[in-house]
DNA sequence: CATGTTAGTTCAATGAATGAACCGACTGAC
DNA sequence: GTCAGTCGGTTCATTCATTGAACTAACATG
C-alpha cells in the first residue's frame, strides 16, 4: 500500500492500513513476533530491499509500534522491539494468518500455535481451548507444523525449534 | 500493496496480503460488507480513481472473493457481491477494525456492531456476550456510533440507518 | 593488513496509483 | 425527438513508490 493517505476516513479500517498496510509491514512484524530484532536478520530473512527495510522500520518507530534501542555503543548497533502497542496487534495478525491457513493452504499448516502453558493447540481466534482462556501474544508458543518450508538462510535456521513468542532468535 | 508477489513465503500472512492487502482492497470489502454493490456507488463512497476500482473490483472477482452479477441486461448493469469466500473474511476486517477503534481513535466510536438477534453490542472478537456467541457476518446489525464522521454523498446517507451487514444498500 | 559484519544511503529503472478526460449505451423529462 | 444525466467503464500523462544493485563508514576478527 502506498501514499499512505486514506483521506481521513470515517473508519478505523483506513487508519490500520495507514499504519500497517504498506507492504512488506505485516512481515516485518510478523518477524518480530517470531523474534527477529536486528536490521540485517530482517533483511536477510524477508529478502526485502534494504531501502524499504530502513524506510519501514523507520515509519514503524515513529508511529510508536517499534522500539529502536541500541544494544551496542561501539560499534552502534540497534535492534527493533515490538512496543505494547505493537504486542496489541497480535490479534490481528493471528486473525490474518489463521484465515490465510484455513482458507488459502492447501495441505497441512505451516505453523503451529500453542498455549506455552499447557501446549494446547489454540484455534482460529487464539483461544486455548484446554485453560479457556484467550492466550496474550506473551503466552503463545510457536512451532514448525508438518507443512512448513525449509528454507535455508541462518534466520530460518534459527526459527526451527519450538518457542515463545516475542523472545529474541539467537543466530 | 503492490507488485502482489510476496515470494512465495512460508507464511500465511503473504498470502492472504497478496489477496486482500493492495491499497483500497480493505475498503472495497468494508463497504462490501455494508451493502455496496455498484461500481458507482463504490466510486463515489471512496473517492478512489476508477480505474482503479475497476482493477481492484476485477482482481477480486478473479479471486473468487467477489461475484460479478448482472442485475440488468437492457441497460447492461452488473453489481459485485461477496461470496461465501469473502463473507468469510469478516473476522478479519473485524479484528483490524476494533484494533483500530481501540487504539488509534479517541473519542467515541463511529460505528457500533450488534448481534441483530437481541441488539447486545459485540465485544472487540465479534462475541455477543448476552448469547455467549460468535456472531457470524450474516447476523451483525452496523450502526452509526456518536462518532460518526458525517459525509453528504449519497451512498453515505443512505448508510446512516441501523442495517443488517451485506444487505444492500437503497440509494 | 585483509576480510567480514552491521546498518545503512544513493541511484537508475520499473511499475503502480492518481486524476482528468473521454466513451457508448441507455433512461427520463420536456 | 432532443437534451441532460447515469452507469460502467477505458485511456492517458503525471506523479510516486518499489526494486535491486552498488556504495559507504565504522568497527571486529585473525
Amino acid at each position: 500500500m502506498l501514499p499512505k493517505e486514506y483521506s481521513a476516513e470515517n473508519c478505523s479500517i483506513a487508519r490500520v492500513m495507514e499504519l500497517i498496510g504498506e507492504r512488506w509491514t505485516p512481515l516485518i512484524l510478523r518477524d518480530a513476533f517470531f523474534g527477529i530484532r536486528r536490521f540485517a536478520d530482517f533483511a536477510d530473512h524477508l529478502a526485502i530491499p534494504r531501502a524499504v527495510l530502513t524506510d519501514r522500520l523507520r515509519t514503524l518507530v515513529q508511529r510508536g509500534v517499534l522500539e529502536r534501542r541500541r544494544y551496542s555503543e561501539q560499534p552502534p548497533r540497534q535492534e527493533y522491539v515490538l512496543t505494547d502497542l505493537g504486542v496489541s496487534l497480535w490479534p490481528v495478525l493471528y486473525q490474518i494468518s489463521q484465515w490465510g491457513e484455513r482458507h488459502l493452504n492447501e495441505g497441512p499448516p505451516r505453523r503451529l500455535f500453542r498455549h506455552a502453558d499447557c501446549r494446547t493447540e489454540l484455534d482460529g481466534y487464539g483461544f486455548c481451548p484446554a485453560c479457556a482462556v484467550l492466550v496474550p501474544a506473551s503466552g503463545v508458543e510457536v512451532d514448525n507444523g508438518p507443512g512448513a518450508a525449509d528454507h535455508d538462510d541462518r534466520v530460518s535456521r534459527a526459527m526451527v525449534m519450538p518457542r515463545p513468542l516475542l523472545r529474541p532468535i539467537q543466530s
